[in-house]
DNA sequence: TGACATTCGTTCGCTACCTTGCGATATTTG
DNA sequence: CAAATATCGCAAGGTAGCGAACGAATGTCA
């Protein structure tokens, strides 16, 4: 794969990972990974939040997020009660070290900022709508086949 | 996450995970993953090929691709063998079997078709270029950190 | 030649994505 | 109400990615 004729597939994994990448090294000190800082973020904004809407807010199956909050939940930053209401339904809270770990970590917006910054809006309002199209397009045959 | 306030990092994202997704689905009947149905392509199309080489041809590190080799050769598809040269490489090639199985594999192209048919050339170029772009940004920026 | 460095592949441990299948709980419906 | 159905979370097993550390083979150079 020369890095001339790459399709638009190539160029979005490439692209991704390399975002992904950098996340990763900047939350390594921290021992965390990409998608446990989301699930924090998401606590830490939204404040507690049914494991069930995370996963809707996150796009994750239940299988895979299931696993993310067992590592966060054993490195005690989350904590997982079971709702009252549902009894199906867990409820997720930031511990107190939860809470304070959430405060010392960097601001990671200089990725995008990295990446995107200073491109054309109108560049940037195509790409998005390119990659909207395609992604649409890929989930309706995946829903059909 | 709602659709319309997406980053354009959210939506690479979201789109290689929808090809990827599409792909496996195609490949699954034939218990093959994504990567690895790149290996058997590589090694088809561009003959036996010294690990270290398909590493590089697919922008894989070497513990990943070493993973993937080693379901490939307990499936049979692929054979390993210590090159005569340097003792330390392995050249891998494609055994009948895996040879066969590429041959009932289906066409994979109408997933890129479906994803990019029809939209303008132009908004494809500027798509690769933004991604092209905000790639070697990241890259530069994790060689660096 | 001998000491040091590099390269290649493996293994280990981790994150993170999936599907399948299960049990427990809710909900809907006959 | 009882039975069928749906939903929620978990566990198991698979693919795919990473970094770190290691042995064996090879290169380099004083």
């Amino acid at each position: 794969m020369q890095d001339e004729h790459l399709t638009v597939g190539a160029w979005t994994k490439r692209c991704y990972f390399a975002g992904r990448a950098l996340m990763d090294a900047t939350l390594r000190p921290y021992d965390l990974g990409s998608t446990q800082w989301y699930v924090l973020w998401h606590l830490a904004n939204s404040g507690p939040t049914v494991q069930r809407d995370l996963g809707r807010a996150l796009e994750l199956e239940r299988a895979t997020l299931s696993g993310i909050i067992a590592a966060l939940v054993r490195k005690g930053l989350v904590q997982q009660t079971s709702d009252g209401e549902d009894q199906r339904q867990r409820l997720l809270t930031l511990t107190s070290s939860g809470e304070a770990l959430w405060r010392e970590l960097p601001d990671l917006s200089f990725i995008h900022q990295a990446a995107f910054d200073g491109i054309a809006e109108t560049d940037l309002a195509t790409t998005i709508r390119v990659l909207r199209l395609a992604t649409e397009r890929l989930q309706t045959l995946s829903r059909k086949a």
